[in-house]
RNA sequence: GGGCCUGUAGCUCAGCUGGUUAGAGCACUGUGCUGAUAACGCAGGGGUCACAAGUUCGAAUCUUGUCAGGCCCA
């Protein structure tokens, strides 16, 4: 016996009491322990910080992380599905500054570096139990127990480690960044910050002549709005590929030439004549020299001259830009490029330093008037205007900000583009156009890694310097740190303050206690991407552990991770171990609300995530999720969105395994692996469907192709329940338990059981609850838990492709009659003489009488037939396929086309029906047009009811005999007998005595078929008589036709 | 401002390397069916395939530009 199932399903209920099974049980565990020696699948979770709560957003990417481990254990891999957290950082960092209502960085300093960061230590993990009851909600299973935390010391040498390796071999630098920064604040701007604090504001904007020294009477015209950057200007940017232009032009009396982009004449020069002496590209200009404008500065390098850069636009300006490499990021990236000096010629409270001697002291903004002034009254300025544009102000005390460079360290990834581009070709990316978009560009564009952060909560860069000689040394862990100490530092807490109090004496002046570590954290991106071997405290220990773990087979994240932790495993297993650190990778889109726009509390878009676990479940929560739309897109969500699929899928699927469990516990039914089923067509193809079904999961799932191995299963549950459990309801119901009864019950078994497995990984729940009714309680041996069971295998000798064609043919030609019925206005308990059938070929002709009990069954006919080729009841039309034809005779199709139609479409009907070509004349050329390469029409004459779909096309007699007429009465009869039964809430197995009064008509028709209603009620006795006081009956006479009757039930 | 992605029915999505009058499910209306069904079948309304130009015998599909949304970067 099965567990016996209501037909209703409480989805939370169930899902609840599968959890507490998994739980008692230790499924997850021993999951894990059962598969150790097979293959090993490696899985990295990408650490959430558990300083917020987790939302929607959090679910998709955790079900999309578990569907694979859940796959590919059932495969025979082992799988370690550690869990890890991310504890450092300024989100975590503001989180407790918001809550202690700090404003700045010397608050923290004020209240103390050690109690700040015990605070931020705690508050990384305020909502952790939120986080794993959420977790464990959704099915996901990721081993908390063993989860790698990242402030941990074991965490955090592993980390030096790796920067100590990166320091041996010089790819750990100190070098200038230009960052955002408050020259009154003194602070640099997170990209955050400097988003809050845009504006519209008017700045000057100015044409200067830099004068060419080899050229006299010829200047650059160079455009800036930041005058106050110009005596820090090195050089003068061009694009190689643009066109410039050397213009002449009337001045002081005189004439001057000018340089500058051929496509911004216009916008420089408005209505002034001028004359264009040369157009060349600016590649002519690579190395031309110019006299500096300001000569403040000692240079250390070579500067003012053009270089080439393919940032240089011709939107607006002149095409040349002013370069000064301290205050822009692209001036920077010139500087880095062509090894130009950077010229600080701005102190950190923004005022100009004293070798600036005019403007000394001078907050550079407030400067600006009189640099301008400085250059006309030297001739150099060509004009000034007023320039709206937005720019960026500090959000806390309004200031405009300076994009200054400041010192901090890097790693060369640079050096190692080449390489990071060539291992990204092997990872598999989904979408793939992540791989050579997104993510390839970034790669191919690669720059060296800022890696320091002036902040308080984060691995601390393990650098020492001396404060006396400069000498630094990188420390790769504790044991080391004790060797240049003399003290165990074994007990450190690595972070600030506590590794600043160690000093030791410099290795190389021998200075004592001179070394300090340089002030900066790393970036906490490095501590993630560090995560494949300082989860393992590699290479202090488990060095076979890490061998065996690394590289990730999967990972998946949000796009956003794509600069992120993507970014930070791949650099990392790049320099580190040359290698990738995973090969294949979801990038999720993001969650939408259901406007389509970022979801949101304010506009109520926001979705409570337990909300959709109490009233949808996991189970539905997932799949919306894996089948609503490609993994990369974003996609929208609501609960009616997840409530869509319980009740089109969850409660479809549902409701054929309660029937299937009733049906069977009546008959005693359980599967008998030694009795061979003798399968009937519809058993046929139901397994051919099931086995195709499987081989197309299976393969979607070793592609990570995650809506190829969900929405089929969608669509099959679907034939299953509104095809082949509807055509076949008879067979479990009859009362002869023979051979084709059991076969019905193997082939609906064998459905969903597979079903459940398929599903195991993407509804881990249901399947789970199916699993144990469907597999279990049978006695037969099986492993405990559907997650333990081995994934399904498919027989290809079971898989008929042929069998699908005619099958899906059969539903189409099916939907044809009812349509041609509805037409007709002919309900389908009136039975009809005969439905005719006509397709576009003869091969497709066949599978109308090879499925005649089937449609004769579904349409209610008696006799179901092939419209002839002998014409009497229809004519023909003739439809060209372009596909075909287009692609044969391209710019002839048109003619050829026309010459088809001009056919007589009988007569070609006729030939091509019969499998051969016709001739057509066409300019002059006599063609032969393929019988594929024409679709044929059948259209019917009159005295038939049709309904047409292309070629098929469906003609039902419609004329009524006195028999059919009496037929179609003692259904309408069996149809109230039985609503009766319902509603008197009779067993479906309840023997009854039938009792009733009918009108004269009716009377008659009931007892022509007296035996079938008998058949079809499991009545014992057909009774015209008056209805007994303990019958059921309906409360007023049934009216139906023109025909009225009372009926009584008895039970027997 | 730059890169990548997305835009097809009220909603969620298909539409393969160009191929007739652009499809499915949900929702709506009518109707039929049912001793599994919270369902299901059939029919109907609902589309300038975001917009514009181009290539082609033929464009939702290819090219270019514009607009809107998303993410990342500046």
């Amino acid at each position: 016996m099965f567990k016996s199932v209501s037909s209703k399903l409480d989805v939370n209920q169930m899902e609840l009491a599968v959890l507490k099974f998994w739980q008692d049980k230790e499924i997850f565990k021993r999951v894990t322990e059962m598969r150790e020696g097979g293959p090993e699948y490696v899985f990295y979770e990408g650490p959430p910080t558990a300083n917020g709560l987790p939302g929607v957003h959090h679910g998709l990417a955790r079900a999309f992380k578990d569907l694979f481990p859940r796959y590919k254990v059932m495969k025979g891999f082992h799988i370690s599905r550690r869990g890890g957290w991310d504890t450092h950082g300024l989100p975590v960092e503001i989180e407790v500054e918001k809550k202690l209502g700090f404003k700045n960085k010397q608050d923290i300093e004020d209240y103390g570096i050690a109690k700040f960061n015990e605070l931020c230590r705690q508050s990384a993990f305020e909502y952790i139990q939120e986080w794993e009851r959420f977790t464990d909600r959704l099915g996901f299973w990721v081993d908390f127990e063993s989860a790698y935390v990242t402030y941990k010391n074991e965490y955090i040498e592993s980390v030096w480690n790796i920067l100590k390796t990166f320091w041996d071999q010089d790819l750990l630098y100190q070098g200038y960044k230009v960052v955002p920064y408050c020259p009154r604040c003194g602070t640099p701007l997170s990209d955050h910050e400097v988003s809050l604090g845009y504006k519209d504001v008017e700045d000057p904007s100015l044409f200067v002549r830099f004068p060419l020294l080899d050229e006299d009477g010829t200047s650059l015209l160079v455009w800036t709005t930041t005058p106050w950057t110009l005596p820090g200007n090195v050089a003068v940017a061009a694009h190689p590929d643009e066109e410039y232009v050397k213009i002449e032009r009337s001045y002081n009396g005189g004439t001057e030439k000018l340089i500058l982009g051929k496509a911004l004449i216009e916008k420089v020069f408005g209505e002034e004549e001028v004359t264009i002496l040369e157009t060349f590209k600016g590649k002519k200009l690579s190395g031309l020299r110019y006299k500096p404008l300001f000569t403040f500065m000692p240079l250390d390098k070579d500067a003012h001259y053009v270089l080439m850069m393919d940032y240089v636009t011709m939107e607006d300006g002149s095409g040349l830009v002013h370069t000064a490499p301290a205050f822009g990021a692209e001036d920077m990236e010139a500087a880095n490029q062509y090894d130009l000096p950077v010229l600080m010629t701005v102190k950190e409270d923004g005022t100009f330093v004293q070798e600036v001697r005019p403007w000394s002291g001078k907050f550079v903004k407030d400067a600006d008037p009189e640099i301008i002034q400085d250059l006309e009254n030297r001739g150099l300025m060509f004009n000034v205007k007023e320039y709206t544009h937005s720019y960026p102000f500090c959000w806390r005390c309004d200031t405009p900000l300076l994009y200054y460079a400041r010192g901090t360290w890097f790693i060369r990834t640079s050096q190692y583009k080449d390489r990071l581009v060539e291992l990204n070709k092997t990872i598999n990316w989904v979408p793939d156009h992540i791989k050579n978009g997104r993510f390839g560009n970034w790669l191919e564009n690669n720059i060296d890694w800022s890696l320091g952060r002036e902040r308080y909560w984060g691995t601390p860069l393990p650098v020492w310097q001396c404060g006396d000689c400069n000498h630094q040394v990188a420390v790769g862990s504790l044991a080391e740190l004790s060797e240049y100490t003399g003290q165990d530092m074994s007990d450190l807490d690595m972070h600030r303050p506590y590794v600043d109090e160690v000093h030791f004496d410099c290795p190389e002046c021998e200075e004592k206690h001179k070394m300090q570590r340089v002030p900066e954290l790393i970036d906490v991106w490095f501590d993630s991407g560090a995560m494949p071997y300082a989860q393992w405290h590699f290479p202090m220990e488990n060095m076979e552990k890490f061998e065996e773990q690394f590289p990730a087979d999967y990972i998946c994240e949000a796009v956003d991770q794509t600069r992120g932790w993507f970014y930070s495993l791949h650099a990392i297993g790049t320099l580190f171990t040359d290698t990738v650190a995973f090969k294949n990778v979801i990038c999720l889109g993001h969650i939408m609300g259901e406007d389509g726009f970022k979801m949101s509390k304010s506009r109520g878009t926001a979705v409570d995530p337990w909300d959709v676990f109490d009233n949808q479940g996991a189970d539905a929560f997932r799949w919306y999720l894996y089948t609503a739309s490609p993994p990369g897109n974003a996609r929208r969500f609501s609960l009616g969105l997840v409530e869509d699929v319980v009740k089109n899928f969850t409660l479809t699927l549902w409701n054929v395994y309660s029937f299937f469990v009733t049906y069977a516990n009546l008959d005693g039914w359980k599967p008998d692996p030694n009795i061979k089923p003798d399968y009937n067509e519809m058993d046929l193809w139901l397994r051919s469907s099931l086995h195709a079904l499987t081989r197309d999961v299976s393969d979607a799932m070793e592609n990570y192709d995650v809506i190829g191995a969900t929405r089929p299963i969608e669509t099959f549950v679907n034939d299953l329940s509104n095809w082949y459990l509807r055509r076949s309801r008879r067979r479990f119901w009859k009362s002869e338990s023979d051979s084709d009864k059991h076969a019905a019950y193997a082939t609906l078994h064998e459905a969903l059981v597979v079903v459940a497995k398929l599903l195991a990984p993407t509804m881990p729940f249901i399947a789970e609850e199916l699993y144990q009714n469907l597999v279990l309680s049978t006695g037969n041996p099986a492993e405990e838990s559907v997650h333990m069971a081995d994934w399904p295998e498919w027989d290809q000798s079971v898989v008929d492709d042929t069998l699908n064609q005619e099958m899906s043919l059969v539903m189409k030609l099916a939907s044809l009659g009812h349509a041609a019925r509805n037409a007709a206005a002919l309900k389908v308990r009136q039975p009809l003489a005969e439905v005719s059938f006509s397709t576009g070929s003869a091969q497709e002709s066949k599978a109308i009488e090879k499925y005649a009990d089937v449609l004769s069954s579904e349409l209610n006919v008696k006799k179901v037939s092939t419209l002839g080729s002998a014409g009497e009841a229809v004519s023909y039309n003739l439809n060209p396929l372009p596909r075909q034809l287009g692609s044969k005779y391209k710019d002839q199709f048109p003619q050829v086309r026309k010459a088809i139609l001009a056919l007589d479409a009988n007569i070609a009907a006729e030939t091509l029906l019969s499998e051969k070509p016709v001739e057509i004349e066409s300019k002059g050329e006599v063609l032969e047009i393929l019988p594929e390469e024409v679709e044929v029409r059948a259209e019917a004459k009159s005295g038939l009811r049709v309904a047409q779909d292309g070629a098929y096309l469906a003609a039902l007699s419609t004329e009524l005999t006195p028999d059919l007429i009496d037929e179609g009465l003692a259904r309408e009869f069996i149809r109230r007998v039985q609503d009766l039964r319902k509603s008197s809430d009779f067993d479906i197995s309840d023997r009854i005595k039938v009792y009733y009064q009918a009108s004269a008509k009716l009377g008659k028709a009931v007892e022509s078929f007296a035996d079938y209603i008998k058949g079809e009620v499991l009545a014992a006795e057909l009774l015209e008589e008056a209805l007994p006081d303990n019958s059921k009956t309906s409360e007023e006479p049934f009216t139906f036709d023109g025909e009225e009757v009372m009926v009584g039930l008895v039970k027997v």
